[in-house]
DNA sequence: AAGCGCATTAAACGATTGTTTAATGCGCTT
DNA sequence: AAGCGCATTAAACAATCGTTTAATGCGCTT
């Protein structure tokens, strides 16, 4: 009757630490908290599973990486190389915007637990950032250049893909301050998709406006 | 010889809290720390002079609300009722960006606690933040109403409103992960005008486009 | 010189942290 | 039934945190 309740202890950990890392960050959330919500399991259960709450962190930074780096390629692979830059770079927004918003409850915990990363590193970030966030981005810059054509210096590529990052992360970094100013919001989980199709539209005609800031330049 | 030099402790230890709690957070930073770093004082210092730890930081986050608000009232006095309303948002993106990067050292410090803030929120926020974020979000709010014009529905002025701040706070937000895939930019102190024009040309392309959705679509 | 006020120091406190150790219960094989 | 492996429990550990307390030094007035 407890066929699907009884769940393994650690697998129980694993997702509470997940939730709590999300909710107070990696010191705020203790050992104890977190064995407590794993339905009231030993404190010693975190170092008898995961070897110390910082292997455990470290575990779920992997595999939060590895399902964003797949959700990624995923979302991209369909429009890989079809279609024009431009709309290549709308099925980025929409595939970045829908994996941090619209990727359910542990999506969004992975979310705050990145973001929480991004804005404060701890030194297991270094390893395991290195090896998704800094290709991705630079794969995304690669799509931004093309969007802008070979007219534009490299530096305002940079500068587009920061302006396109900044908008889609601000809900994730701001998220407590956004749901204090905006009560009337209706959450992300229902919103990411109308949101998402303005990041589009803000972007590509920013996007515009930086090519066309080169090409009318030329002329002068 | 010592007239400048020899400031006062209690001046020293608030602004060694500034930079540790910029640092590392509020919890990361301890109160030894603090006073190791503020010229070897005694642990015992932080309580004598403030009463703790906690009453130290709420003086710092209601010192640096007051010296945003201070600033960002003279950037926006500057220009508030000349001008149309794009040229208005022009100025608040100026004011906003140099507010956050061209301040110098315990600006850029002031604005990493704000981020921390953000992402994270002490109870202290509450208090704070309610008197100064909300009022001047709103204000901007209503600011982006009047630059996207009357046809757009209200809901497109907050988003619009994400897009600008999503960008303009870009850098604060993930200033260890972007210096870390962009290390050859010069930094925020060096760059951050170029930038400004750059969200400026970028967001307002975005509002002109929002503001065409609407027109046209009127006609369908 | 005595006494007082304030800044500073040193030491200890209680609470909480992550971790370790030893003991216990239980299902399984032999 | 005895013995073993594994999960779980309880208790204690050392370290660190913010805070408190008492003692000390120093400049000042009286």
């Amino acid at each position: 009757m407890e066929s699907e309740k009884e769940a393994d202890t650690k697998e129980r950990l694993f997702m509470a630490a997940v939730m709590l890392f999300a909710e107070r960050g990696y010191k705020a959330a203790t050992v104890r908290d977190i064995c407590r919500a794993a339905g009231g399991a030993n404190v010693n259960a975190v170092n008898y599973y995961f070897g110390g709450k910082e292997k455990l962190y470290g575990r779920i930074l992997e595999l939060m990486f590895t399902e964003v780096e797949k959700r990624f390629l995923e979302g991209e692979a369909k429009r890989s190389d079809v279609g024009t830059p431009e709309e290549r770079v709308k099925g980025v927004i929409r595939a970045y915007v829908g994996m941090l918003y619209g990727g359910g409850e542990v999506a969004t915990a992975f979310c705050r637990i990145y973001t929480r990363e991004v804005v404060s590193p701890t030194p297991l970030l270094d390893e395991v950032a290195e090896r998704f966030v800094v290709p991705q981005t630079r794969a995304m810059l690669g799509l931004m250049g093309e969007a802008l054509g070979p007219d534009v210096p490299e530096e305002r590529a940079r500068d587009c893909l920061a302006s396109l990052v900044g908008q889609v992360t601000y809900y994730a970094c701001h998220g407590p301050v956004f749901a204090r100013v905006f009560p009337e919001h209706p959450g992300m989980e229902a919103d990411w998709e109308r949101i998402a199709d303005h990041i589009c539209t803000f972007t590509l005609a920013g996007v515009r406006a930086v090519q066309r800031e080169f090409s009318t330049k030329e002329a002068s």
